[in-house]
DNA sequence: ACTGATCTGTGACGCGGGTCACATGCACGC
DNA sequence: GCGTGCATGTGACCCGCGTCACAGATCAGT
């Protein structure tokens, strides 16, 4: 099959190898199968927008590769980045369930590979398939679990410092690196994109590296980050 | 019927004369019958509190009468308002669905009647009846945005005079006064509350009070607060 | 290799608002 | 009445960090 920006496509849910690891996608092969004649299996660049808050929902988008960036932007362009989705997320389903405009905005920054399914199909398919609906009450319920960890992060912080120390860590959780005590990750994003995760400005970020490099806390090596010190940087993290 | 804490208690769900109002409660009679047998009627005094953040989720709990702070904290005390629930609304039901713990913290401000479901019998509940299911799947959309303006507001905004205004505004929206250009509003919290809503502290409160009274945007009548200048209201708000 | 463009690093400055420390007001019970 | 407790007001202080203004660094395109 040809693959469009470099990417190899999944053709069909039924023959997905990740479909178990996915919260959404483990339904019963009948509502698999009913939910492969409603959805547009669709490709897009890096830096594709998939759709803006404020939008009335046309629909879902089942993200199964590549990565998105979920954000929400004030009317002078200051933006808040919520998360970066991963593959297996369903992406504008409360808009979509409710009828509401989409809340956030969603931007590819990878090449992705997205399953469309249109508003209308998508409720009829709730209706028919009980199994389905359940699931999509799991996804909202790790929405808004993940809503309400933004909202205590940016509500009950005292510095960036913290917000800082708790986003290393969460992200040095990932890719198994939890276990070790020097774990390495890799910086994909700019201190500007970091300054819009925490809510804080871009000189902050850059000054706050700085000193966490100067205290022997982490060392960059490249693109990727060493976390020299997890204890330090877990005192930082809760000094709340 | 005995009435505790000076409530009348509505029985039935089935003949509940608000349920149509309710997002929840509108459902079909046979999945209304069986709602009924697995429910608890309760009643709260004010200040109880139906579940702590961090708690394995034992249940859902059908908000009907009165209204219920909900309220993350932090290790120091600090706490933030998340919203005031009123009736209609359920509680702990993210949690419920996902396993995970209680997000946040449910506390009565008034005398409340609430309708308590076990974790085990709503899962099934929802497994038999796919219409409440979806009714589920609405609600946590509901609270989903609910949270998504909470990020938003806490975000984005520039200074603590913002939220005060855009919370001013969003109160005056309720009880049909939003229509009025005078609207009149309730203030039911304490300025230690209504700080802990917008994340700042009870003196800065205070503060903004006095000056938005020295301007004559709102003034103070014994505890009701009448809204003079709405459109300065407006622009305070959105200086975003 | 030259040239923009985009990212990173750093100093100076100033404002917002958190914190502390009080004074005052207002309701409650006894 | 009087004291106790909680809500409200207000001044003084000061520190975190946003903003502005640059200087280097890194990267991409031709």
């Amino acid at each position: 099959m040809l693959s469009p920006y470099g990417m190899d496509i999944i053709e069909s849910c039924l023959t997905c190898k990740m479909r178990t690891d996915r919260i959404f996608c483990d339904l019963p092969t009948s509502a698999l199968q009913s939910f492969e004649g409603i959805k547009y299996a669709t490709a897009y660049p890096k830096g594709a927008v998939l759709f803006v808050e404020g939008q009335a929902p046309r629909g879902i988008f089942v993200l199964c590769k590549g990565r998105v960036k979920l954000s929400i932007c004030a009317t002078d362009g200051k933006t808040l980045i919520l998360k970066i989705a991963e593959p297996g997320e369903v992406l504008g389903l409360s808009a979509t369930v409710s009828g509401k405009a989409y809340e956030l905005t969603a931007e590819t920054i990878d090449p992705c590979q997205v399953n469309f399914v249109k508003r209308e199909d998508f409720l009829r398919f709730l209706k028919d398939h009980a199994d389905a609906c359940f699931k999509v009450a799991e996804q909202l319920s790790e929405k808004y679990n993940n809503a309400c960890h933004e909202v205590r992060s940016l509500g009950l912080s005292h510095s960036a410092a913290e917000k800082l120390a708790r986003l290393l860590l969460e992200w040095s959780s990932k890719n198994g690196e939890a276990a070790k005590q020097e774990p390495r990750l890799k910086l994909a994003l700019t201190h500007e994109e970091i300054a819009q995760m925490i809510g804080t400005s871009r000189e902050t970020v850059t000054r706050l590296f700085a000193d966490l490099k100067k205290r022997q806390i982490v060392q960059a090596k490249g693109s990727t980050l060493v976390i020299r010190n997890k204890n330090a940087l877990r005192v930082i993290a809760s000094s709340n």
